[in-house]
DNA sequence: CGGAGCGTTGAAAGCCCTCAACGTTTGTGG
DNA sequence: CCACAAACGTTGAGGGCTTTCAACGCTCCG
């Protein structure tokens, strides 16, 4: 397991943490791992790759409703609520690290920083939720496309996934749309339109930043609800 | 304190968090409690009266994010995160209990129950975040008001808020816009298609839920995602 | 009684979607 | 290595949902 970042975890928590795993899983892209309703028994903790969460729409399309990244708590909210509201599948190939409930439950009794940690895990997917709501009912597509990947960025730079201001992503503008309450024919032209305005460009599974403050302006985008300054959760040591 | 519904907690737990209000305050309508950024030092316990949680765009407009009714946990999401992403403030008069932060430590330690709870309770605002997400970036103007309404009507039920298929709910149509990304002149418009329909009536401050199938099937409502099955956090007891 | 806020309605414009076609890339099997 | 299919990306035309702009009625309150 590859911890990066800062992280509030004391060596031994990311010891406690990393004996909890109970096995390594690698998983292909375009897989579900967890299906609405189903009742969890594990939580899972994203080594590598890309994962989401979405809902189902009648219409056959599918609302994403977050993106989890290298180093992420997948589904700790299964833990307390027992199933889930939404599905949890992977973009890209995957790595997952599997931790049983049962011994979420004892490091919750017996490392109380530790679950605090791991309630500030959650409010932080809920702070993402609450931007992405501000993105899609605020914006429009370009500034949706903006915001999205400057987050995107954002994230991926804190654990060390970026290269300067390009990185690896590899969605289609399918799963762009998916995200953004767009269609892929619509993400498709506003990619265009960055990429011919200089402020970004998306080819082939890698982004690159042009003009991270015109985005900015464009988006909307402050990076203050990401919380980086004060130690994100960055798996397990 | 009224304790409603099937809760989690147990007496003695209940007498915890009753002893660990400071102090309880009325607030008048459409007052602003926390400003996003603020350092918050206390959790907010909603006794009475309707509150939103909501961020400002650039054209001057604001999108909701969340809406709080009597029992709800307001802002613990502020408790570890230390400062809050968003602005808290309410909509109808209001009537809060004001909980310090320093008492919430006690309670995680002493508690650990308790403290479950409460990290389930957050969890809950996390699964109505992800639903408000689907709503707005996947269902037409009529769909996002009839699910908004129903999931209202749910919530409030849950409390002993509503009558019948009946409920107060002193929003006004640019309150509900700003939930839906929505323009009030178009929720004006689409009021009146459900009206005319038969589906829903709204009108001074009153919801009837006139044909609650046709409006879920429009609004695509599955309440599943509330958890009400398994007792709600409805506030101290 | 005047004003402000809210609700209502119409007309026109704009953003995004739908439908359709075609080019490009990727992966697979012969 | 090539052929082929499937998935993805690109582009155009037309239509629809929602917004914008504007005006007016109603209610409530100072």
């Amino acid at each position: 397991m590859r911890g990066r970042g800062r992280i509030g975890m004391t060596d031994a928590e990311k010891d406690v943490l990393e004996q909890s795993v109970e096995r390594i899983e690698k998983l292909p892209a375009r897989t579900i791992l967890t299906r609405r309703g189903d009742p969890v028994s594990y939580s899972t903790l994203l080594l590598s790759g890309v994962m989401c969460r979405y809902m189902d729409a009648r219409d056959g399309f599918r609302q994403l409703v977050a993106l989890q990244v290298t180093g992420d708590f997948v589904d700790l909210h299964g833990y307390p609520l027992r199933r889930l509201d939404h599905d949890v599948g992977t973009l890209t190939e995957a790595t997952i690290a599997l931790i049983p409930h049962a011994r979420v439950d004892t490091i919750l009794n017996e490392h109380p920083h530790l679950a605090r940690l791991m309630w500030r895990s959650t409010l932080l997917d809920a702070a993402l939720h609450r931007e992405w709501i501000f993105r899609i009912g605020r914006l429009d597509a370009a500034g949706r496309l903006a915001h999205f990947l400057l987050e995107t960025y954002h994230r991926l730079r804190a654990v060390g996934a970026a290269q300067g201001e390009t990185f690896e992503f590899e969605l289609t503008q399918q799963d762009l749309g998916e995200a953004l309450g767009l269609t892929s024919v619509h993400v498709n032209r506003m990619l265009r339109r960055l990429r011919e305005g200089g402020l970004l460009d998306f080819t082939r599974g890698t982004v690159r930043i042009l003009d991270h403050d015109r985005l900015a302006r464009l988006g909307e985008f402050d990076p203050d609800y990401l919380y980086l300054e004060e130690g994100q959760w960055h798996g397990a040591g």
